[in-house]
DNA sequence: CAGTAAATTGGCAGCGCTGCCAAAAAAACC
DNA sequence: GGTTTTTTTGGCAGCGCTGCCAATTTACTG
């Protein structure tokens, strides 16, 4: 079985066809130097002709950097990356970058060989979550001389580029919002934190001003394994079973608070009467829920984008902090 | 500013620091061709010490077919396609391939560019959704020799491998199911078919198997734009304004299916008794809601495991339908 | 129309690695 | 010890393109 023999035809074999030498193509191939009108309808004839796809890894080894830029990030199942990706692939393509990803199931030994592989491929950047890696790994992208975007947190000392929010302060004001309401005995459910370090910081900052407004953590349930509805629905519970008489739990993002809002559907529990749920990130389905969830809309797309945008203009470094935005809902 | 600077170690200048040829570090490094153990640890020592990576750029041109794998999908808000990729990039890197991703926007014209800036990197293989693809994109993929495959749909003729189910018997399943649960005034609620053709597949399939059961598709509303949670709650709304004495909806997917869901239960609409849902892709919060959502569920990330799997193995041309499950739900 | 400046163009040496081949070293055999 | 095999090694020519520089052509000046 012989498959994979690219019809290959070469920058050499176009300038044959048109008759002009390799440099003046690869000119008009790239827009870039002089040539005449003439040379130009010729070479793209002799392009079109023979069917030429100018080869990128020739010409990046040639060049000096590459127009790739690597994505080393936790998990594909947390909307959170699909959508940071959204944003910066849009604004990549535009500049003729292209995306290069693997996950690493939020295993910082993991994203250290996953980095190593990365830099294999020279990219112009890095873009990695948060602030926690090993040290191999920074001592690894430091040496590599490429950018380095840290994104969805800036509660640490960047490498080099981070874009994001702090997940500390959302954790304040969430903590904040529901002790003006009048709430005081307060839950939260969660899942696994040692590997989620963001939602770790949001739930260390919640605690924290819960702590300072003289209404401490009442209970908390965490969850081991990723986040999802069904472990918001099972940790409400279980929470509720223990510590029956909370006012108001706190989720570790939207699809657990989503969780705990089927299970106080389905147990006829009146929100926010009864209780309040809050949640983080702003999903759109917690728009579109018969009770608005109240939760913290993160710029997801936007930190993508200009994470993008920084890499390809070159930015110096620097620390973005976009901010969130509390989305008082209609359930807590 | 200067940034870029690769501090670039060389395989000359390891192989000079461990007083060996280029070609023995090339061996070691790569675990390919003979060497002794001595040779293997000066090498090994060598490459530590300089903190050496591969080059994998110079790699791939000097020898034959890269290890990337191009990603050409249509967006990456709708779950399916992270889910695809996240079933791939797990086989790729166990297998040390490299996945690079573009997104299309359901536009085909938009396709056949990324589809060319792809082939440019030189990929093993162009993975992509569907068998919508312009002539263009169609002429170039044979033209380049890489492997290609089409995912998430079996209906039509594969350019070479495909990796799906077939959407136009989901459609008609779904139909039969809610004919035999005895529904005869059934409506649609979809997003824009013209870009999604696969949601298209399943809405003729479904109105080909009504068509047979002489229960024809009593109304239908179809909204421009994608599909979400939102579009579904407004799509049934309108629908059962303009058509209120349906008694089953089917949707173009479970994201359009939840908002019909949430309608209802804002509404006080009781499901089933009043008014039956029914949606497609078995997404987990489906099986979180008071009433597990009726829906058909789809092997998306056994697609990407097996796509990525059939190109590492570079197994001959085949069409491999994974089938669905038609999930019975309480809400149908 | 000579003379100079500006616009085009081609040649060719790498970019860092792999693959091929022949040379050198080590092991096995008589 | 002399041969024949087998295992290890190094040299070097590309992979297809870009960047530099010099050569050629064209445009402009007085």
């Amino acid at each position: 079985m012989e498959f994979n023999h690219q019809a290959t035809v070469t920058l050499a074999e176009v300038a044959e066809a048109a008759g002009v030498g390799e440099s003046t193509v690869s000119r008009v191939l790239r827009n870039h130097g002089s040539f005449s009108g003439k040379t130009r309808d010729r070479v793209m004839a002799a392009v079109e002709r023979l069917g030429y796809v100018p080869n990128r890894i020739a010409g990046t080894l040639a060049s000096t950097g590459s127009r790739l830029v690597a994505f080393v990030i936790p998990s594909l199942s947390n909307i959170v990356f699909p959508d940071v990706l959204r944003g910066a692939s849009a604004i990549l393509e535009e500049n003729r970058y292209q995306a290069v990803f693997s996950v690493t199931d939020y295993d910082p030994k993991k994203e250290e060989e996953l980095a190593a592989a990365m830099l294999a491929w020279r990219p112009a950047a890095v873009m990695l979550a948060g602030y926690e890696h090993t040290d191999g790994t920074i001592k690894m992208l430091r040496a590599s001389g490429c950018r380095i975007v840290e994104m969805l947190d800036v509660d640490g000392d960047a490498l080099d580029i981070a874009v994001g929010f702090s997940n500390r302060a959302a954790g304040r004001e969430s903590a904040a919002f529901l002790l003006r309401r009048g709430y005081r005995r307060i839950g939260y459910v969660g899942h696994d934190l040692n590997r989620d370090t963001r939602a770790g910081k949001r739930f260390s900052g919640f605690c924290e001003t819960l702590g300072a407004g003289a209404a401490p953590l009442a209970d908390h349930e965490i969850l081991a394994g990723a986040s999802s509805v069904e472990n918001g629905k099972l940790g409400l519970e279980r929470l509720l079973s223990r510590t029956p008489d909370l006012d108001a739990v706190y989720f570790s993002n939207d699809d657990m608070a989503l969780g705990g809002y089927f299970h106080c559907l389905a147990r006829g529990i009146s929100i926010p009467a009864q209780l309040a749920i809050f949640g983080y990130n702003g999903l759109d389905i917690g728009r579109a829920t018969p009770q608005p969830l109240s939760t913290i809309r993160t710029p997801r797309v936007a930190t993508g984008q200009l994470a993008a945008q920084l890499v390809v203009t070159n930015a110096p470094p620097q620390v973005v902090d976009l901010g969130f935005e509390l989305i008082e809902g209609a359930t807590a």
